[in-house]
This record gives structure tokens, sequence and C-alpha cells, in this order.
DNA sequence: GTCCAGGATTCAG
DNA sequence: CTGAATCATGGA
């Protein structure tokens, strides 16, 4: 197949600077799973049927995308909070009372909630339960290659729900899914009922729609928090999963707290913004940061001792 | 071989 | 209602 034929690349201005370490962090930290590092240090993933890469570059973040694809820069903007619409709810968190959080949002400053398409943060998120995060993405790129619309340069979009629906049991199990793939063809199942399923949620208070989000099959708590989360822009929303378990009991003394306690907690205390200092919190865990009620400042990459 | 993974569902009590 | 077992798959 063709070389992609990549446009030249182009300052993205942001309102806030993304240093390399947080936009690392970003786009491959759990919250979308379809970008992926190249060698030159880039990013490349396709959101919606756009196709881009970024990359830091010496004056700020940089971009580049498909010749003619007019709105490529103004989706990017929009995925990216280019407008920095959540500098202010990062800014009104508690982290000046809270040492962990502080320390958290210092480790990745101008870390910010991706503004997800809804259906793709779904099919992204029913792949997820009881997976490590690499995994879940080969998953994903499975998928869009195997069902979805072909993009140009080798990219594919995600699946329909028409196409998860009509897809061969075969080409499903050569995804991966394990018991994730009846997830998947039952919650397409229900949502091919319902084109305008995601205009409906959307017009729902979080509340229901994470009450809404949790009637389809392979949707929990965590899930549905997630979904509301990345893909319907509901900050407030607070996912629980193993590495906020871990953080909360570790650093805030909660240990032995069930996932709900924690979630009420994580709402309270944190509060409008909630699930960015959750972002915060997941990423500071997840790269081994928090620990034992401290805050741990790496001095040095860790690197495995050799075993006998 | 064992254990675990951005959990959800089902079942027993 | 709560807690435990089970669910496919791959990597450490």
């Amino acid at each position: 197949m063709a070389a992609a034929e990549w446009t030249s690349w182009r300052p993205l201005r942001l309102a806030e600077d993304i240093p390399a370490g947080t936009l690392a962090e970003q786009m491959d930290g759990g919250q979308s799973f379809r970008w992926s590092r190249e060698a030159a240090g880039s990013w490349v993933g396709v959101f919606g049927r756009t196709l881009a890469a970024v990359r830091p570059g010496p004056q700020g973040l940089e971009w580049r995308g498909l010749p003619g694809a007019t709105q490529a820069e103004a989706d990017l903007r929009r995925y990216l909070d280019a407008e920095g619409s959540q500098a202010k709810l990062s800014e009104a968190l508690p982290w000046r009372s809270d040492p962990v959080l502080r320390a958290a949002r210092a480790a990745y400053p101008g870390l910010r909630i991706l503004r997800q398409d809804p259906h793709e943060t779904l099919i992204g998120f029913l792949c997820s339960s009881n997976k490590r995060i690499v995994q879940i993405r080969v998953m994903v790129a499975a998928l869009a290659d195997k069902l979805g619309e072909p993009l140009g340069a080798g990219f594919h979009a995600m699946p329909t729900w028409q196409e998860i629906a009509r897809a061969e049991d075969a080409t499903l199990r050569a995804c991966s899914l394990g018991y994730r793939a009846a997830y998947l063809r039952g919650t397409a199942k229900q949502l091919l009922a319902r084109p305008r399923w995601a205009e409906e949620f959307a017009a729902l208070p979080t509340a229901a729609l994470l009450e809404e989000l949790q009637t389809l099959p392979g949707v929990g708590p965590k899930v549905a928090a997630c979904v509301a989360l990345f893909g319907f822009g509901r900050l407030e929303s607070f996912p629980v999963d193993t590495w906020v378990v871990q953080a909360l009991g570790d650093a805030y003394g909660l240990r032995g707290w069930k996932p709900a306690q924690l979630e009420q907690f994580g709402k309270a205390h944190f509060g409008e913004a909630a699930g960015l200092a959750q972002q915060y919190l997941f990423s500071a865990a997840r790269n081994g940061l928090l620990s034992r009620g401290a805050v741990i400042v790496p001095t040095k990459p860790t690197r495995p001792r050799p075993r006998k």
C-alpha cells in the first residue's frame, strides 16, 4: 500500500503548552487506546474519521494530517482542549490543601481529559475490563483494522455497531476479545435499534447518564464512569479502577474502602472536576509515583534487577 | 506452572 | 443486599 502522504508539520497553538512527558501520558495513559508512538517521538492516531499525528516541538505542539482533511485541525483542537477550558478547572482543584494531588498534578502539568467521541469511548472501555492498557490497544486496533472503514494510509475508523453486529464470530475471535466479544455484540444489538443514542444520552444529567449506560451489557459502574468522563465530557465523573483504589488506599489512607465508597469520596473531595483529579492520580499511581501514604519522587529510572 | 490485568456478571448466602 | 466464583486471553 502507498506510504502516507502527510502534510508538513505545523504548530498547533494551545492555550497552555503540553510538556513531552505529559503528552505521552495523555495519548497513551488509558484515556484513548487509538494512539501509537512513532520512531521519531511523535504520536499518530485516529479519532472519529480524522487521522492525525502530533509531536512536541521547540515552539510547542506540532501536528500534521492528510492533505485535504480540512476539519482535521479544528477537530484536533477540540480533542485536545486547545482553548484551555480545563485549565481553570484544574486550578480550582484542591491541590493547595492536598499534597498528594499537588504532587500528581505537578508530575503531569497540563494533563487534560481528551474530548472523545462517545461511540469510540464506549467500544474502547467495553474491551477494557480485566485487561492491561497495552492489550486493550491491541484489541481496539484489531477491531478497527478488521471491521472499520478504511481512512487511507492503512488506518481505519472504529467500526459502527452495524459493522460489529454483522461481523463473523471468527473475525471477532481474531481480535483477542475473549469474553468481551459478547459485551460488544450485546451492546451493538441494543444500540442498533437506537441510532440517536449518543445524542439522547448526552441530553441526560450525569447521574441518569451513568444509570443509562449501565443498562448496556458489559457496562458496569467503572466503565460507565469512564464513558461519561472521556466520551461525554462529564468532568465530575470519577472512575474507580484498580489504580485509583491503590492510590486512594495508599496515599489517602482509605484501605479497605469499597469502590462505591471511594467514588463518593472522590466526588466529594475533588468536586466538579473530580474526573480530572482522578486522571492525575491514575497517572501518578500507574507510573509508580505514589506509595504508602507518601509521594515518591523518583531520582533515577528504576531498572529491573537481574535475577538468578 | 502461577498470577494478574482502567471489571462485569452470575450465583450463593 | 454483600461477597465469591467465573468469565477468555496474553504477558510477566
